[in-house]
RNA sequence: GGACGCAUAGCUCAGCCUGGUUAGAGCGCUUGCCUCACAUGCAAGAGGUCCCUGGUUCGAGUCCAGGUGCGUCCACCA
């Protein structure tokens, strides 16, 4: 919120005069010149003429500069080249001799005549004052403008004049363009190139040169003889000055941070020795930063290393996102909308805020970190901890569990676990590679919670109870599993994994194994699967049965804890694809039967022979391959079962209506690829019998009620 | 003034590049369970005009154009 000036500036001619605008009176006293813009007809006529400048009565010309606003103002724009950057870019273009009305102090100096000695701030309400008492100050009006504060004390920005050194930048900028054109360095997510190159094709001569206490210092040296004083720039300081023998004296200026800082990647390996260190890690392979460190930071370092190690300095740029509040904005201190990280971990521990921030980490979107989350990733810390101590109370006292010798003699739950072990660390492996580190983490968050608790926890209770070569086989797959899942889990939850890791460690039989986690080596998959396809497909009919039951349990009102029976009924499909060495229904139940009772709480589950009758105090749910018979729980009422069927019924004809409407257009029929076809037909088939049974059994439940 | 990103369940977010399963997760909510690793837990359930308009297509949350809203950066600011 500042003002704008409007000061009327005499022709020298005596006819009439020119009034410009301005929000810094003061520096009038070192104006050069007024300019306009040449396509203003207002002023077209004038320019060329010359102005007196009021107080100081020096004559200036009237130019015309196409970087005048014909809009701001009155279109006339008053010239101090040495206080101001616009200014001092459009005398030069007119070989105007920049006059310094002020001192390093920001107060006035000996070209400001009369007003020489003054503050700035008490030199402008002088000039203002004898402006007025001249007649020469049309108005002032007020005029919101940013102005450069320091961002440490506030004080108002003063540009002025000072010599300093400058890098020429286009010859560095040009190779290190071209190095992310042809992908020698690539950037995660990859639209950052385009704020790279926004910049690079567009960067300024660099100045290097800092009046600061701490840095390297600017490599020119200046002879204390010589007049007028010329500098050596060398790399090695000189003994004497080359013209006259004279001492010489180093510039006391240092260099720009990002100048050192772009240094980095090779002065930190030993540069400019040929050392082992430079020769084995330059290039490297990635830089993680934020994206407002492009330019300072990534661009320099590209500069920089193109130049003096002929080679990019990292292959891969992944920009990490921002973390914003809770609103939704970044994070500032003027805001005062920072969170502190101590804060957030003291909270919620710092496992679960490393987890929930590589969760949220999704590539090209800025993240807001969430209480829920938070929670929700402190929740899966204490659910790893109680696997780890379930594993814990089922090796104590155990010898090192050691590798079953006939690995296809292991359970299918055994293998099933290995194989989704195996799935887990390709798909982390392949999400880490590609820094899609949300993907990584939801994938273990997955694995360890609903594959390895969920399923295999449960699964392993009985073994582990057993004794014998069962249970010896089971604590072997458990130490391998946790052994492995922790070695995925560490990067994301370095500490806890580690700590369940030292105590698991005994059990782990591995060759030099690591004395440390952080430093063992990450998990691959075995070579060969752990189970058939066939094997694989019918783990997830296990599951499949296993869901539906439950469904099923809760629908006609099972007690938790009661257990029930339930019964199968083959379907033509699951003979055929069955994995036993007898075709049918019950070879595949031998094998899995007894997890989905385990985790379905089933007291009995049994095969319904083909052509028997259903037991008619059952709810009846069909799969795509077998349909399963619940049987009533006593005293069970057959229309609480009602609304949930009839809504699956419902839902069902939905989506059988939509298949059908799309099978019944021609131009899908014409059009789509036979393979979309073909599964629209088979989908279709499948939601007609789903519906056959739907409605059978909506039937067999209203005659029961009846 | 220029550019970029985002918009999907009450909340925080995946999915979109490469169009076709019943659009998913966690949290929250509802119901039932202290089942011997974990109630920071277990089981089930409800909850979505995928921002709007138009286009391309047999078919659009997904591709294209325009719009709206939010966020961010750059430039300018005499």
């Amino acid at each position: 919120d500042g003002r704008l000036y409007y000061i009327r500036y005499p022709f020298a001619d005596g006819s009439g005069s020119i009034t410009v605008a301005t929000t810094r009176p003061e520096t009038m006293l070192g104006d050069t010149a007024v300019a306009v813009n040449p396509a203003d007809q207002r002023y077209a006529s004038m320019v060329g003429k010359q102005v007196r400048l009021p107080l100081l009565g020096r004559e200036i010309p009237l130019i015309a500069d196409d970087a005048v606003d014909r809009e701001f103002g009155t279109g006339a724009l008053k010239i101090t080249p040495a206080h101001d950057p616009a200014d001092f870019e459009i005398g030069r273009r007119h070989g105007l001799a920049p006059i310094a009305v002020m001192d390093e102090h920001a107060r006035m100096n000996e070209q400001a005549g009369a007003y020489r000695g003054l503050t700035r701030e008490v030199c402008r309400k002088r000039v203002i004052e004898d402006l007025e008492g001249e007649g020469l100050l049309e108005k002032i009006e007020p005029h919101p403008h940013a102005i450069g504060i320091c961002s440490r004390c506030e004080t108002v920005v003063e540009p002025m004049l000072s010599p300093q050194w400058y890098v020429r930048i286009k010859p560095l900028a040009e190779p290190a363009i071209a190095a992310v054109r042809d992908g020698r360095t690539t950037f995660h997510p990859r639209f950052w190139e385009n704020t790279y190159f926004g910049w690079m094709e567009n960067v300024h001569d660099w100045c290097i040169s800092r009046q600061l206490w701490w840095g390297h210092r600017i490599p020119a040296y200046w002879c204390v003889k010589c007049e007028p004083p010329e500098p050596i720039v060398a790399a090695a300081p000189p003994e004497k000055c080359p013209r006259c023998g004279g001492a010489l004296r180093q510039d006391q200026d240092v260099l720009d941070t990002w100048f050192s800082s772009a240094l980095w990647p090779f002065s930190t390996l030993g540069w400019p020795e040929e050392t082992p260190d430079l020769k084995t890690y330059y290039p490297t392979s990635l830089l993680i930063t934020g994206f407002d460190i492009i330019f300072f930071w990534v661009a320099r370092m590209m500069m920089m290393g193109l130049r003096f190690m002929n080679d990019v300095p990292f292959r891969d740029v992944y920009i990490t996102p921002l973390v914003r509040d809770q609103f939704g904005k970044k994070m500032t201190k003027s805001r005062g909308n920072v969170v502190d990280p101590l804060d957030i971990i003291e909270r919620y521990g710092t496992d679960a805020v490393r987890f929930t921030l590589a969760q949220l980490a999704v590539q090209g979107r800025d993240l807001i970190l969430s209480d829920e989350r938070l929670a929700a990733s402190r929740a899966f810390t204490n659910k790893i901890w109680n696997a780890a101590r379930f594993a814990m109370l089922n090796l104590e006292g155990a010898p090192q569990p050691v590798p079953p010798t006939d690995i296809s003699k292991l359970r299918l739950a055994e293998r099933w676990i290995l194989d989704r072990l195996d799935s887990a660390i390709r798909d982390v492996t392949r999400a880490i590679d590609e820094y899609e580190f949300n993907l990584a983490a939801l994938r273990i968050y997955q694995f360890i919670w609903h594959e390895f608790c969920d399923w295999y926890i449960e699964l392993a209770k009985e073994p582990l109870k057993a004794g014998g070569e069962a249970q010896a086989a089971a604590r072997w797959v458990l130490v391998r599993c946790l052994d492995r899942l922790l070695r995925l889990l560490h990067p994301f939850m370095p500490f806890i994994s580690e700590e369940i890791w030292q105590v698991l460690r005994p059990y782990i039989a591995e060759p030099d194994l690591s004395p440390h986690l952080a430093i063992a080596r990450f998990p691959e998959p075995a070579e060969r699967p752990w189970l058939s396809e066939d094997e694989a497909r019918a783990m997830d009919r296990c599951i499949e049965v296993t869901g539906a039951i439950n469904s099923m349990r809760a629908l006609v009102g099972y007690h938790p804890g009661q257990g029930a029976r339930a019964f199968l009924a083959s379907a033509k499909e699951l003979r055929e694809a069955s994995v036993g060495e007898e075709a049918g229904l019950s070879s595949e139940v031998a094998i899995w039967g007894r997890y989905a009772s385990i985790l379905a709480r089933l007291s009995a589950l049994q095969i319904l022979p083909p052509d028997t009758e259903p037991p008619k105090q059952a709810v009846s749910w069909p799969l795509r391959w077998c349909r399963i018979l619940l049987e009533f729980p006593a005293g069970f009422d057959p229309q609480q079962a009602l609304p949930a069927l009839q809504k699956k019924y419902f839902e069902t004809k939905g989506h059988l209506d939509r298949h059908v409407e799309r099978l019944n257009n021609p131009e899908f029929r014409a059009k789509a690829d036979k393979d979309t076809l073909a599964e629209t037909e088979d989908k279709s088939r499948e939601l007609a019998d789903k519906m056959t049974h739907l409605q059978a059994q909506l039937e067999t439940l209203k005659e029961a009620i009846a």
